[in-house]
DNA sequence: ACATACATATTACATTTGTCACATCAAATT
DNA sequence: AATTTGATGTGACAAATGTAATATGTATGT
């Protein structure tokens, strides 16, 4: 088996690769630190398994998922993360995703879950399959670029330079964001569409 | 050596585990989840070196770490975290911490860090050190207090009645706390204090 | 062709947020 | 005893934020 693994936290990314290798029928455990490396190795290789985390720099897993999906990669993915953030998990099934597993596994587990995915099989985190209908994201791309905007501190008249729009627009907008996730202030907001993973 | 590894992610805890095993200095690793399972565990047995993660439910690393000082237990103590937060540092340093360590090192330089604690020299990760002495947290404790709860999306009179306080007080305090962040809205301070560790 | 939905805008308004100057009182300092 | 300092409060104001009703042009569906 030839695994690519691309995770920004070193410790965790060579802890992995150790493990990994270590195991008679993995050949050999390719690295990435983020998801533009983890790009760039694939148009070179051809893998049987890709293993990545979500949140890294350049880009994310989900980029890479899209990525190998659209150029018609042959290759499993797998992905494992931290945050049970429904609005990653449904971008990961969206992008018909092998398996995706939360880090609260152990590493056998993860070695189980490569081979479930080899042999065809999808496996997704339980956990994350109960939320997954109550918990959709209700914003459309125009209100979750705005809210992203209000995350970085933007005020009304900023955003509306900054994406060519009137204030009054801007408000607008924001003003169904609040009331679509019924709350009451900006950063309220922010909060909880992060704690979603929709922003 | 006996190691105790506090770390609430399983994957990394598990992975962290198996390879400081595999050294043949290493005598046994015990785990614990969290912080609290932590103290449990230093309450009954001797260490040789307590690894700890900081962010982890129930007790955080910097948490343990100061239980380990007050109640003068014997043992070195290393830090790991993902993140960079002065605050943090700040904290461990007081509590005379021996060594503090970025997740973004290899296990080989964890080994080393291990031993060299152990040799009785302290060691801190050098990008660390740099900023500690611009950037110290310039908010008093009761500013502090009220920027938490902005962080939590309360408005001023909420937070006027949670703490009791006038709403003109609180008023006067978070404009004491935007001019001391340089910010001039309330998300950018928390933005800000976030990324600083200060709440 | 007509109705519907959607994106954008305007206006007016109420509320919240942020600034500032100053008041009060107790505790600490000189 | 007089002064300074710190914590808390007030009032007045400007700016930003949030709500609501409504208009307009474009695209879409039937």
């Amino acid at each position: 088996m030839d695994i690519l693994l691309a995770e920004d936290q070193s410790m965790l990314r060579d802890a992995l690769a150790k493990l990994l290798s270590l195991n008679d029928e993995v050949k050999h455990v390719s690295l990435a630190k983020d998801g533009e490396e983890a790009i760039q190795i694939l148009q070179l290789k051809i893998f049987d398994v890709v293993i990545l985390d979500i949140e890294m720099p350049k880009k994310t897993g989900l980029d890479v998922l899209e990525w190998i999906r659209k150029n018609k990669i042959n290759t499993k993915v797998i992905i494992i993360t931290t945050f049970k953030r429904c609005g990653y998990f449904e971008r990961a099934i969206n992008n018909n995703i092998d398996a995706y597993v939360l880090k609260e596994r152990s590493i056998d587990e993860l070695m189980k879950t490569i081979k479930n995915v080899i042999a065809g099989n999808k496996e997704y985190s339980p956990e994350l399959m109960e939320n997954i209908f109550t918990t959709k994201n209700p914003l459309t791309t125009q209100e979750v670029e705005i809210l992203k905007k209000i995350s970085l501190g933007l005020s009304n008249k900023e955003i509306a330079e900054n994406l060519h729009f009137s204030n009054g627009t801007i408000r607008n907008y924001i003003s169904i964001i609040l009331m679509k996730l019924n709350t009451n202030n900006r950063l309220l907001a922010v909060k909880l569409a992060k704690e979603n993973g929709w922003i």
